[in-house]
RNA sequence: GCUGGCGUAGCUCAGAGGUAGAGCAGGGUCCUCGUAAGACUCAGGCCGCGGGUUCAAUUCCCGCCGCCAGCUCCA
């Protein structure tokens, strides 16, 4: 057989040679920070596997920097884990252990309770397992031989594991000394290949994901090749703690949550209330310009519409119990359109109006479990940025394409560049479990691929991620540590204009049904103002600044000036604030810096007689003097943001 | 909802079966100062809520509420 590095030398030899050795023959160096795993006919295999029959095929050596080589590495890293923990606490029964994107992790059933006083004790065991350097040797079983090894060692979840494999699935497993465990691998040739990790945080995790099942304990862990990797991924875990926009939601005054009023419902300060107007200022704005109408609609609606509309079926898990009103039964609702659609039933509706673009500040109560509720990222009552579109088929490209045109221009205005875009569409081996039509669903995922291609949007297709009524677009934010948020989302809805039998008459003087696209950009207020923090670590860009200049006086003769300078800045549309108290200007600069004013006017007794203020930039320090004037227009072109 | 952890002043945190302390923040007085913390002083607490054990509970036990890390799900 005969293998060839991608556009490289090639090797021929017999088959059963290990991959290692043939990256070995090819001058290929390997080692933890070097060549961790191979892949050979687009499949990941480890160093020390032998190769199988075929004919010339390529092989490429992978590193940590390719998903395969990380996986690899850290799942081994996962296996010493599990070794540890079988040595110390012996009886555990192990669940599964695989490698993740930020490192790995591996679920145990244990009567005992791990603490994290238990961690450095697992991590001196795994050094131990490192030190000892243990081939990890890889093993092809029978399936009745691997479940008589996993019965007799009580490991019943791997038992579970093995009966649910296909019956031609080879049952692999890996041994490094005394320690067996199911896994398809591959691994890296040795834990002596681990450098540096790291365990990381205690959780509990259902057996398969499912509530129904055991409770496990995880814990979780990461590795690198080298101790500077392990830091800097250690730096990043604080720095996002750092920017965490539960701690500067507090310090910067932006919003609280009570338990007096109940969970996951948001006060919005007067800080935070003026960045919330400034954004939704600026959204309304922009929807205008765009020929959107903005509508108001109430919080409340008879349980009926909720039926009509579907909700009170599959949705009624995140519904609030009803109210009694006069007998009648209402509903806090969990969504925007059902009203929208009885705006548009209010009159009969022509081809020539379409499309309607409809959007609206809606405020919304779902239900969600006490246990997932965190900050503003999930909350019970949250007002989105909604928008519903009515439009005819010749329209529905179009419709699409502006509003991904839309969501991106919103959401550079707020500082991302960057995006992951998901089409979910429909599973095509299971098209009859989905509501509408075969030609309406072909139509409308075309209609959405092609507003991402105009785009030149890149996307992942995800098939069978569709919900059973509409095909959609999820656009997920990346912010400045890399973190993905949930951002846009675009759906075309089969459902409701069927429930609410919705039309529009045509050319034709015929009733026509029209496309539904639901749609919102930011996603809700109280998530974006979180991802917002998060993003520029509470360092707002000037047009979003609550307080984007404070006037520091240094001694309390220049008061009067710096009212009057504030003053100024007030009248002409800025946020301006004067620090009064009677401290040293240092004080007063730290204070300013601690609450990321992007600028700070430093006013004594020069600047008061001379008309000028002392520019200190929040990054960058002091600019020096200059006049009222001159400072202005120095801001005038940054209160509106750059897209 | 479940598992584990946690809940003491606005914030960060000490403390202990005999009913509480620090730093920062806040108020006051003094200082009037030139680019990241001036001095002194005052006030601030149903020790999350409810029940139990005890002569005595904020401390120990139980329940509830809330928060944190996850599981699951989603805007």
């Amino acid at each position: 057989m005969e293998l060839r590095l991608p556009g490289g030398p090639a090797w021929a030899g017999p088959p059963g040679t290990r991959v290692g050795e043939v990256l070995q023959a090819l001058g290929v160096t390997m080692g933890s920070d070097a060549v961790l795993a191979g892949e050979v006919g687009g499949l990941t295999v480890g160093l020390g596997e032998a190769l199988g029959e075929g004919g010339e095929r390529e092989i490429r050596p992978l590193t940590f920097a390719d998903e395969g080589g990380r996986d690899a590495y850290r799942h081994t890293a996962s296996h010493v884990l599990a070794h540890a923990v079988v040595r110390l606490f012996p009886g555990t029964i192990l669940g599964i252990g695989p490698a993740i994107s930020d490192g790995f992790y591996y679920d145990f059933l244990r009567s005992e309770v791990f603490t994290p006083e238990d961690l450095p004790r697992i991590e001196a065991e795994m050094k131990a397992i490192v030190a000892a350097d243990l081939p990890l040797e890889r093993m092809v079983m029978g399936r009745d031989e691997a479940i008589r090894l996993f019965e007799l060692r009580g490991e019943r979840f791997k038992v579970e594991l093995i009966r649910g494999l296909e019956p031609e699935v080879p049952i692999i497993l890996y041994r490094q000394g005394d320690f067996v465990d199911l896994c398809a691998g591959p691994h890296l040739p040795s834990t002596g290949w681990l450098k540096a990790f790291k365990l990381l945080s205690l959780a509990g995790a259902y057996w398969r994901g499912d509530e129904r099942r055991e409770q496990l304990q995880r814990i979780y862990g990461t590795a690198y090749p080298d101790s500077e990797g392990l830091e800097r991924h250690l730096v990043r875990l604080e720095e996002a703690r750092r920017r965490d926009h539960r701690v500067l939601g507090r310090e910067l005054e932006l919003f609280s949550l009570h338990e007096e009023a109940g969970a996951g419902l948001a006060f919005w300060h007067p800080r935070g209330g003026r960045l919330r107007q400034i954004i939704e200022d600026f959204w309304r704005a922009e929807h205008r310009r765009r020929g959107y109408e903005i509508l108001f609609t109430p919080h409340i609606a008879r349980a009926d519409l909720w039926a009509t509309s579907g909700h009170l079926g599959w949705y009624k898990d995140s519904l609030y119990s009803p109210m009694d009103i006069d007998g009648v039964d209402y509903l806090l609702k969990p969504m925007n359109c059902p009203f929208h659609l009885l705006i548009y039933k209010s009159r009969t509706r022509s081809y020539r109006e379409l499309p309607l673009r409809w959007g609206e500040l809606g405020t919304v109560y779902r239900y969600e479990r006490s246990g997932v509720l965190h900050g503003l990222l999930r909350v019970r009552g949250f007002t989105q940025d909604d928008a519903h579109i009515f439009c005819r088929p010749d329209q529905l490209e179009d419709e699409l394409h502006g509003i991904v045109d839309l969501a991106r221009f919103m959401l550079r205005s707020f500082g991302f560049s960057e995006f992951e875009v998901a089409l979910s569409v429909r599973d095509p081996a299971n098209k009859q479990k989905y509501l509408g039509s075969d030609e309406d669903w072909d139509r409308a995922e075309a209609a959405l691929e092609s507003a991402l291609r105009r785009h030149g949007l890149p996307f992942r297709r995800e098939e069978g991620e569709a919900v059973f009524y509409a095909p959609k677009i999820d656009i997920k934010l990346i912010d400045a540590l890399g973190r993905g948020w949930q951002g846009p989302t675009i759906q075309v809805d089969f459902n409701l204009p069927e429930r609410f039998d919705v039309t529009y008459t045509g050319e034709d003087g015929r009733p026509h049904r029209p496309f539904m696209i639901h749609r919102t950009v930011l996603g809700s207020m109280e998530r974006f103002l979180a991802c917002l923090v998060e993003h520029h670590a509470g360092a707002f860009p000037f047009w979003l600044a609550p307080v984007q200049a404070k006037v520091l006086p240094i001694t309390t003769r220049q008061l009067d000036y710096a009212g009057t300078v504030a003053e100024r800045l007030t009248r002409s549309g800025f946020r301006a604030e004067v620090d009064t108290r009677s401290e040293k200007i240092g004080y007063k600069i730290r204070a300013a810096q601690l609450e990321k004013v992007p600028y700070m006017l430093v006013v004594g007794d020069r600047e008061a007689a001379a008309g000028t203020v002392a520019v200190r930039e929040r990054q960058g320090g002091d600019r020096g003097a200059m006049t009222l004037e001159e400072f202005l227009s120095l801001i005038a072109t940054q209160g509106t943001p750059v897209a």
